[in-house]
DNA sequence: CGGTCAATATAGCCTTGCGTTATGAAAATC
DNA sequence: GATTTTCATAACGCAAGGCTATATTGACCG
């Protein structure tokens, strides 16, 4: 005996608002509709819902157990319009960002603190990786959006990108690190000291590579290597050691961790980061906040920068 | 956002087999059917419930949420369908039935536990009242069934009443009492014991002066009086009073509450003990099935009352 | 006891949802 | 790359259920 869920919410309607039009009222539907609905579900089921010819109307032994059921099946209607509610609104859902390792940990991390804030139902689950990696697994839709720094000609053509930052690297060392007053540095001041290496698949590491050949220190000692952002900074506080670093993970980090970048910058000009996602469809609600959120760190980041700059060279 | 919660239980179903085939199998349903309901669903919503071209379906975040609620209402279906199957098979359900006080504790009762281990499911509601009041709770809804003496001519007309034990009453007393093994007695025996009085509106206590007055016992001694059956056993078994009890109840009870009869018969011949219910509406089938079975209790009753009495007549 | 009011049932009509089968398209599997 | 499985689309018809209008029936009150 199938019955449909639609009549039990009715039954429940009825049974708890006491009566056939204030139940119908409710449920904003017309009396008659109710009524006969009603009648079809006795016929059905082969018994009064309700004590005939009694008004108010009383519910029978099984009208009573089964409007309990209605009750469940409209708890679950509402939860479920609920749910629907939030997600189109953004206020839940799931955003699967990726990203490059340092950039996600040193700047993207603390966003997201503040976008979990904000939007206390949407999760973030957050991975990582470089880029060909990261645009195979937006393709894939195993994660909605990505953090990481592409050449204008790397864009995917089907793919939407939003520039946020350019792409700055420098050697980042400890506060108080010998080469920090140094306005001019030379092979020899840099070939002196150990150095944490960047993974040598990530930008960071060629950018590294390039940087040096290009001022002519062509070999350099790497004391540490293949540790993630807090490893790193460990080692870099704790020691002379120099690295590559995103500028705004100094920018960013330079109270906290007390670490310091030297004035010699490197990595690509025409290297940006920024935010790349499917150009194919309309993204989640939940991303596309996630997305518009970051966006406006971002800016805020950038005009802090920039103002930190110009106070810099008042100085 | 109002959801068709059937949509919701096609989601759940569709989830849970892992596919849209499966779903519409288990829902009993067309593939058609089912996939259009999805898309419907989905551009209801205006987000997709499952990854677009992916094999297996893979649920979103938002799907899978609702997928949730689906089984709910699934669950709360089922749930309703049984209730429904074990109400129409009369296997659960509720039963309110009445009766003369004295008649439902001695001899009802013990058959309703019995009906209470054959069908766990029902729930039996057991009140007291007398004739007119049980023939006006029974009109009014307020009971279901009425166990009671009637005449043939008592019946009411809108009422079907199905007779079980002549409505015989008897002299009752504690086994060993001094009267209880006399053949003939006398206004004058009668008069000389204590009498355990039935409430004055019962028939017990109509019969009992009736009776008493046909042998010329006018009057006679009350000594205890508004008891239930628990407590009149109490004094007639503690003292060497006397009551009036149907002949049933001391039949049943002769053995465990150690009474017995005086050879002396009152009480209307033309009574019976019977089941009384509406004859208007079908009886709910847990109704149906309790009237039955004290029917064919009442039934096994008297044939062991006739055997009883054959038996005392040959010894 | 009968009139009045409010609530429920019925009637008639029409829209819409959803059942079906047939068939096309796409993804997975080998 | 062929095959098979699975999902989507199309077209059609039936029945459920929406509505308004109206009849009927308990309940309440003088």
């Amino acid at each position: 005996m199938k019955i449909d869920p639609r009549h039990l919410e009715i039954l429940a309607a009825i049974v708890d608002r006491g009566g056939l039009t204030e139940g119908a009222a409710a449920l904003g539907r017309s009396q008659p509709s109710v009524s006969r609905t009603l009648a079809q579900l006795e016929a059905r089921i082969g018994a009064p819902l309700f004590r005939p010819g009694r008004r108010p109307l009383q519910p029978t032994e099984i009208g009573l157990a089964l409007a309990e059921q209605g009750r469940a099946v409209l708890k679950a209607g509402r939860a479920a319009a609920e749910l629907v509610d939030r997600h189109r609104s953004g206020q839940a859902g799931l955003v699967r960002a990726g990203g490059t390792p340092i950039f996600m940990d040193g700047v993207v991390a603390p966003m997201i603190a503040r976008f979990n804030e904000a939007l206390p139902g949407v999760r973030v689950d957050q991975s990582y990786g470089y880029a060909e990696e990261l645009i195979a697994r937006l393709r894939g839709g195993a994660i909605d959006i990505a953090v990481l720094p592409l050449t204008r000609e790397g864009v995917p053509a089907d793919m939407a990108f939003r520039p946020l930052l350019p792409g700055l690297n420098v050697i980042a060392c400890r506060q108080g690190h010998p080469l920090a007053r140094r306005r001019l540095l030379t092979p020899g001041d840099i070939a002196h000291y150990p150095w944490i290496a960047p993974p040598p698949e990530s930008p960071l590491y060629r950018d590294l590579r390039r940087a040096l050949a290009r001022i002519g220190a062509e070999d350099f000692r790497i004391s540490f290597s293949g540790g993630s952002l807090a490893s790193v900074l460990s080692v870099l506080t704790g020691s002379d050691s120099l690295t590559v670093l995103p500028y705004s993970v100094v920018f960013l980090l330079r109270e906290t961790s007390r670490i310091t970048a030297l004035s010699l910058e490197i990595g690509h000009p025409e290297r940006i980061v920024g935010l790349l996602s499917p150009a194919t469809a309309e993204p989640a609600p939940a991303v596309r906040r996630f997305r518009d959120f970051l966006a406006a760190q971002f800016e805020a980041l950038g005009r802090r920068i920039f103002r930190h700059r110009t106070d810099q060279l008042w100085r």
